[in-house]
RNA sequence: GUGGCUGUAGUUCAGCUGGUUAGAACGCCGGAUUGUGAUUCCGGAGGUCGUGGGUUCGAAUCCCAUCAGCCACCCCA
């Protein structure tokens, strides 16, 4: 047997056990349950596409990343990199049925053959949500509201959703002559928090070969400070005269506007011009938005999107603008195991049923039946081991309850109900249909 | 894709400039305690030193390659 096959998993995919799957889930779940409330519809696409539908839609970076080979039929093909290019396609062939506006959520796996640092896979999910269809502002402040309710109801503690536009950036860069460079400079802008001001403008010199003057113009805008209004005012001067940069601002005054407004007043202070902010696709046409976390922010973003009004252009003559945002589940996932924010659970269900009592086993099995029926996730141990091993087992797995009955108990028709986080244990009457021992176990539940 | 660091029991690590049967802690399994889990005591299992070559009388230790992980760049979730 020594040419047994070493068990391995490739670099940058990984398996998922429980203890990570349990948390994922619970991430994923509130996803969708969040999209839904909004209006967002599930969709799937193939992993596998053809290659020309992939290949040129993002940058050279993404081809270079892009997973490709032939299949059995000698097609090219390429496996998705992200989920926005796919939905693309997908629009593009299916819009007659679909009707717009489209609102639809993918959560699914994509691949990038990048190099892995941690946080960082080949192997990633990606939790979108976009709408098809609309040009209307109503769908990039719905994105934004999405974003707040999602992190909300992730418990991430405190966050910041940065926003802003691209009509801004591409208004000042053309009032500067620039625009050709825009890649460029949008690119080294982007770094202004990690790198500074002076690594930026000596990049700016460098890969967009700018003028001293023209960096001072540029960085005045990145680095404006004080209220969202301030900024605002402050950037407006800077774009006065061209028609985009204008059209900027004014939708971004008007986004704050309404989403300051519809928040609660506790959340409100969450959302911020951040005029330095631009993404790195280049697909991005309007609004655009990165959200950190206030006790992580070095992290990046963990929820980002923005508006492209030119995608499925590629696959169509039909106009189909959008707007969407992409949680990074994984980011997020490492980002709340390291602010201590995700709950230590291995095991799904929190009743725990020993099984102490060898010749009994139907019995207990119709007793997790009636808990399970009232709702309850109930585990059987399969084997009658010692009480004390079970036990060990129940809260290693963190189980919150476990129920102990032996012969004593089925003779006298009772049940021990155990709280395992105490140690606490008390006996119950179970009555004829176990109303009473499923009251005691709820009690212990919702404490 | 470029550059740097790392790779020894399940886990975290020790192992001096190459020298006999590679250690510890925690964890795991069994018992003390045949009806009660985070304590205590006793006992036990578990490693071809990531993998493959090379140098050497001799390699966990030195050299090369390869695989994997981490960090930076790049890019991004």
């Amino acid at each position: 047997m020594s040419d047994r096959i070493t068990p391995r998993t490739l670099k940058g995919f990984r398996d998922y056990p429980p203890a990570m799957m349990i948390p994922r889930e619970w991430i994923i779940e509130t996803a969708r349950r969040v999209y839904r409330l909004y209006g967002f519809s599930p969709i799937d696409t193939p992993a596998l596409e053809h290659l020309e539908i992939l290949i040129g839609k993002g940058s050279d970076e993404t081809d270079k990343q892009l997973y490709r080979f032939e299949d059995h039929g000698g097609r090219p093909v390429g496996m998705r990199f992200d989920l926005t290019v796919p939905l693309a396609r997908f629009v593009a062939q299916n819009i007659q049925d679909l009707g717009t506006p489209f609102k639809r959520y993918h959560i699914a796996n994509v691949w990038r053959g990048e190099n892995t640092q941690r946080g960082r896979y080949r192997e990633f999910m990606q939790c979108d949500f976009d709408t098809i269809g609309t040009t209307s502002l109503s769908a990039d402040i719905e994105m934004v509201l999405v974003i707040n309710d999602l992190l909300t109801a992730l418990d991430v503690g405190g966050f910041t959703i940065h926003v802003n536009h691209r009509g801004l950036l591409n208004g000042l860069l053309e009032k500067l002559g620039l625009a050709d460079q825009a890649t460029a400079v949008l690119r080294s802008l982007d770094k202004l928090a990690k790198i500074g001001a002076e690594g930026v403008s000596k990049e700016l010199r460098s890969a967009a070969s700018a003028t001293d003057s023209q960096i001072e113009q540029l960085l005045k805008l990145s680095s404006l400070e004080g209220s969202n209004d301030e900024m605002l005012a402050e950037a407006e001067k800077l774009v006065i005269g061209s028609p985009v940069g204008e059209r900027g601002v004014a939708q971004l005054r008007e986004l704050i506007g309404s989403v300051t407004t519809t928040l609660s007043s506790e959340a409100m202070g969450r959302i911020r011009f951040a005029p330095s902010i631009c993404r790195g696709l280049d697909y991005y046409t309007g609004i655009v938005v990165e959200t950190t976390l206030d006790d992580l922010p070095e992290i990046g973003s963990v929820a980002s999107g923005g508006r492209y009004d030119n995608l499925a252009n590629l696959f169509t003559s039909q106009e189909l603008p959008g707007v969407g945002a992409s949680l990074g589940l994984d980011r997020l996932l490492a980002a709340l195991e390291e602010l201590g924010r995700l709950e230590q659970v291995h095991t799904p269900a929190e009743v725990f049923l020993p099984f102490f009592d060898s010749d009994r086993r139907n019995e207990y099995l119709s007793l997790a039946a009636r808990l399970r029926a009232a709702g309850m996730g109930v585990e059987f141990f399969p084997d009658a081991k010692k009480l004390g091993k079970q036990l060990q087992y129940a809260n290693r797995r963190g189980f919150r309850v476990a129920l102990i009955l032996g012969n004593d108990e089925f003779t006298s028709g009772e049940c021990q109900v155990k709280n395992l986080a105490t140690g606490e244990s008390q006996t119950v009457a179970r009555g004829d249909d176990d109303a009473n021992l499923i009251a005691a176990v709820r009690c212990i539940l919702q404490s």
